[in-house]
DNA sequence: GTTAGCACTCGACGCAAGAGAGTGCTAACA
DNA sequence: TGTTAGCACTCTCTTGCGTCGAGTGCTAAC
């Protein structure tokens, strides 16, 4: 069987009537709602067949017809309209300019929650690909060095190190020069082990610092990396009878705290990327578990040369696919020109 | 009516049945339960008595009773019984050695999830109160620069503050001297005006950065203080049906999320320090309107000289109480135990 | 003061009936 | 050949009703 204009059009149909009810809709409200001019019983017809082609089913004899998630995936990949609404307001509230990347990230998260009535999460963009501006080490007593590190886009780390010989102001002095002239501008998956035994051998008598500076850096780094996902607009998933029960809303909520799924959730679309840096999973295309009843949009950000995060919003498989992509959309090129006014 | 001995057994019996069951507790259950050896006929005629005195009430006749708010408040201010269960576990979860503090309040709060089976809060301690250890500013590029401060407990904040006129690394090195040793020990409270002139007067031309330094310093601190509460466990509210309907639940996980009130809460508890540092609040005695349904044991916890944070558990009102004491407990002492090793 | 017995109350549960929405199928129509 | 009207059928949801059981309050006896 063929899916013809008509066909595409009744589909259409019953997923906009899906998407704002939320009720299984019937034969004789797609007769009314399009401009077709067809009876009832011809949507019946057609509707037998769209369900024949898995494209909707029915949750029960003698209901409406509900989109499976064939029918969304067509919808989201063909028959989507580019909204562009009232999205402007966003702006406003994030030109506030924000110092601090964990600020704004976190006031990304609460705006697009507000914005769409979703849940929202949003990852710091990776620290690894992200080019060194500065190092500093500073004598903070007798037993503690604090490192502080600079990377691009003004992300600020510290570490506390512990140290045991006494090091001089001077000593400091040097290490600090040494390392900021070996390692600036680098990215942190650029620095070698050949680089490392160059700026110990340097270091002479400290070499043993510079290796402890430069694992604890390494390590500091990455532990964090894995936990900076900001999310927002949790209980908005109470808005939708279809997910609001216990035991969904439970594993949601969980999956939302523990944020490790999360974090792999937003790591497959970086990889999965497709041009557009915006991609849609709906229901158990989805690779978490307990978001098989809903549907995922995810976007990858860029701030600057390298420095990629992914924003994600979650929401029932009856998702404002339009309105969310839409806003994405948006806060990418906001992101976008914000950096640049940096 | 007086409350005798014996209606106290049976108020604590009606109690603790409905702790573990949830279930309303009929006087034949209390006949067998307690060792009164009394009949459920008697036990009906002192439950009757216990309901006119507003300890226990019925959700409807020919239901068993369920302890009141003012039956909560009596078995906790008078009849419970320290437990030293199984709180021992948590200690080794804990002294895998955090150096920081955010890691380890996340830390903190999530053992405390996991251990009582309850939703979870904790605060930062209070920077405010907290002495300064060490200032450092340092050149980031041409148009800012990177000011670093830690201030006792190795708490770390950073602030990226863009200048104007060109600064020497001569002038910042003074600035530097300057900043340290006239802040150095003293706690962000104490710095007033005075100082604050006299080092404006000793930087000479470069006052106005002095005080960019100092209000951008007080300003970031303040903004993030308010802000600083980890949670953990949120969904745990799923186990008890009486707070996990959609309406509650909803609200409930919003206050945890938006944190702000969470902030408040704990404050109070500050506030009210009655000596142990343990406070309970039954029901409508929070000051939190979504958490009316809700138990809220709060304990403060501190680190050294007046870094004082606050602890906060929630659950239903049928919340194990005794066990919530003694794990705050615990934890207390661990905190400081903690601190003391650093 | 304590207990046994009994009538009463009230929610929970199950069942049946009826309403309503929507379907599939057939036959008529253009 | 595609479209439509009509009709019987299906299935869910709601409502009402009767029953069951847990638990109570009261009274009378011990």
């Amino acid at each position: 069987m063929e899916l013809d204009e008509r066909k595409k059009k009744i589909l259409q149909a019953v997923i906009r009537n899906y998407l704002e009810t939320g009720e299984p809709v019937g034969s004789r409200t797609i007769s009314k709602y399009t401009d077709l001019n067809l009876s009832s019983a011809t949507i019946r017809n057609e509707m037998a067949d769209l369900e024949e082609m898995g494209y909707i089913l029915q949750p029960h004899t003698s209901a409406g017809r509900i989109p499976s998630d064939k029918g969304y995936r067509l919808y989201v990949d063909t028959m989507m309209e580019e909204k562009e609404r009232e999205v402007v307001e966003m702006k406003e509230m994030l030109v506030e300019r924000q110092d601090k990347m964990e600020t704004l990230l976190r006031q990304v998260a609460k705006v697009l929650a507000q914005n769409t009535q979703y849940a929202t999460m949003i990852s710091a963009p990776q620290t690894r690909r992200n080019k060194l501006k500065f190092i500093q080490l500073s004598r903070v007593d007798e037993k503690q060095i604090l490192a502080v590190i600079v990377t691009e886009g003004n992300v600020v780390k510290n570490n506390i190190l512990p140290v045991n010989d006494e090091l001089s102001d001077e000593t400091l002095l040097k290490l600090n020069i040494l390392l900021n002239t070996h390692l600036n501008g680098l990215a942190l998956d650029e620095i070698n082990l050949g680089m490392i035994s160059l700026m110990k051998q340097q270091a002479g008598l400290h070499s043993d610092i510079v290796s402890d500076v430069i694992d604890a850096l390494a390590e500091g780094i990455r532990a964090e990396e894995d936990l900076e996902i900001y999310t927002s607009g949790t209980n908005n998933i109470f808005r939708y009878p279809e997910l609001a029960d216990q035991q969904k809303a439970s594993e949601l909520i969980n999956t939302f705290e523990e944020k490790q799924l999360l974090g792999e959730l937003l790591q497959d679309t970086q990889a999965e990327e497709n041009g557009t840096g915006i991609q849609v999973y709906i229901g158990a295309e989805t690779p978490v578990q307990s978001m098989r009843d809903c549907s995922v949009v995810t976007a990858t950000y860029e701030l600057g040369d390298g420095m990629k995060g992914t924003i994600g919003i979650v929401g029932p498989k009856r998702m404002d696919y339009d309105k969310v992509v839409a806003t994405l959309r948006t806060i990418q090129t906001q992101l976008d020109e914000l950096y640049r006014k940096d």
